[in-house]
DNA sequence: GGCCAGGCTATGG
DNA sequence: CCATAGCATGGC
């Protein structure tokens, strides 16, 4: 190990693979020796051990206040989970799934890959963002040799074509990832500043992009901005909001989103997660696309 | 082979 | 507000 490229965050209930495979982010890959991806343009390596979580770089590092802003280890979860006292659903899944973390990631990758979620498997998604990755992003040499790529930035999106993007097999959502990589290419779009927006007013500038909706911009305020209350609803979690509170009915989305701002609040955001993820792996699934392993 | 996937847009009640 | 078709692609 080179020096200045290991670390050790003494970190508890965190649980690293839950994590890093629960749908927030696709590009992590479990080998022999760990976690690997890519944060921003950095190769990382990451480990749960008894004692918290280690993390391995390619290159030497002084601050590493990228890493835990990305994995989020400074927040209190104790507090997070004493948001939720008598929801019966949330106690059970912070218990079958305690340590599961929302993560912090990069801006413009949170919003290009979730263009690229709409009505796709999560396996699916991760293929569609690695042939994205290695046909357009930057080349990164990981310790063991192995070539890694950074996730392309919109500027280079916004230099391919449509066509070029569908040849990543994703499809009519080439459109959509093209017209958001223009639009911040141009700097019609600032990402950086609508984290320091309201999360509503946020909210209706992702909107206004095509091919990005509720759900969509809702992943982005959560997962990229940490706006904490953005509570995104995919086919999953209106499964498990309609099962878990309204006994089975078919709940229409405008009312389930009402729902869970009325009910959660500010703690929208973390309850969302454990609900997908709960429901994800309660019985009954049959054809979904957990990965292996589980 | 049919159903479904971390949806959105357009259209018509 | 609600419901539905169409959209590309591929896992199961």
């Amino acid at each position: 190990l080179k020096p200045g490229c290991a670390i050790l965050l003494p970190v508890p209930d965190y649980d690293l693979g839950s994590t890093l495979e629960c749908g927030q982010a696709f590009r992590w890959r479990l080998s022999a020796n760990g976690w690997e991806g890519m944060i921003d343009h950095r190769w990382v390596r990451l480990r749960q051990l008894p004692t918290g979580l280690a993390a391995e770089t390619a290159v030497p590092v002084t601050d590493w206040n990228w890493l835990t802003h990305y994995l989020q280890t400074e927040i209190n979860y104790a507090a997070m989970l004493a948001q939720y006292p008598d929801d019966a659903p949330l106690q059970t899944a912070f218990q079958r799934h305690r340590g599961l973390r929302l993560l912090r990631q990069p801006a413009w990758e949170c919003l290009a890959s979730f263009i690229l979620s709409s009505t796709k498997q999560i396996v699916q998604i991760r293929q569609i963002i690695e042939l994205l990755c290695r046909r357009f992003g930057e080349p990164v040499t990981a310790p063991s040799a192995q070539t890694w790529w950074m996730f392309p930035s919109a500027a280079r999106l916004a230099q391919t074509t449509e066509s070029e993007l569908r040849a990543c097999k994703m499809g009519f959502r080439a459109r959509y990832l093209h017209a958001a990589a223009r639009a911040v290419a141009q700097g019609e779009l600032d990402l950086p500043a609508l984290g320091h927006q309201s999360c509503a007013a946020a909210r209706a500038r992702l909107l206004e992009l095509p091919g990005v909706g509720e759900k969509i911009a809702d992943c982005v305020l959560l997962f990229a901005f940490g706006f904490p209350e953005a509570f995104p609803i995919d086919v999953w979690v209106a499964r498990a909001l309609r099962q878990f509170y309204f006994r089975g009915r078919n709940v229409s989305l405008p009312h389930l989103r009402a729902f869970a701002a009325a009910r959660w609040r500010s703690g929208g955001g973390y309850a969302q997660q454990y609900l997908f993820h709960h429901i994800r792996h309660s019985a009954g699934k049959t054809a979904d696309s957990l990965p292996a392993g589980h």
